[in-house]
DNA sequence: CCCTAGCGGTGCT
DNA sequence: AGCACCGCTAGGG
């Protein structure tokens, strides 16, 4: 499966978005390594039109969800990577409001599962498109932050933002 | 703040 | 099948 690799630039670093022939794949944060030249072969399913078009939505949304703002249009997530209890807490968590964040333990009793909250956690780590699969807006039933695979300064920031925007 | 037991999903062997 | 991870939680110092 070929993947096209496309350098996103934001006010906050140059993220790295990965499209499948099914869409959006991943999501890189930014790195201090130089930002990989832009890898788009062609004669391999995907169109580069299509992919010229997704990287278009994913520029963005991801500059209206850094602002806080909800995106107006997403490209089409490819989450078919995940095993099924992944891919329903990713579901799940497009769900969250922006601007509210939910326990670990609230996701993992919306799934029906109430003792899973460990593994939601573990769920969240695993999310391959971070801040467009928001989660970040999940803490822990204590009201801390939680974990962040990102590290927790996007977390803190990207709430912060959230609710500014909200005000 | 710390510690502990218990928890479910995942990936490795 | 077993086992050691984990973005957790509730309970108790």
């Amino acid at each position: 499966m070929t993947v096209h690799r496309v350098p996103i630039a934001t006010c906050r670093g140059t993220f790295v978005a990965c499209f499948s022939e099914r869409g959006l794949v991943r999501l890189n944060w930014p790195t201090d390594k130089p930002v990989p030249k832009r890898t788009l072969t062609t004669g391999h399913g995907v169109g580069l039109a299509k992919v010229r078009r997704w990287r278009q939505l994913t520029d963005q949304a991801l500059r209206r969800a850094l602002a806080g703002r909800a995106p107006s249009r997403l490209p089409p997530l490819d989450l078919s990577a995940g095993t099924a209890f992944q891919r329903r807490v990713w579901r799940l968590l497009r769900r969250i409001p922006l601007g509210q964040t939910w326990s670990y333990a609230q996701v993992a009793a919306a799934l029906g599962a109430p003792a899973a909250a460990r593994a939601v956690g573990q769920a969240c780590g695993a999310n391959p498109i971070p801040v467009l699969v928001p989660c970040h807006r999940v803490r822990r039933s204590d009201g801390s932050l939680g974990g962040f695979s990102g590290g927790l300064a996007w977390k803190r920031w990207l709430l912060a933002q959230e609710a500014r925007a909200g005000r």
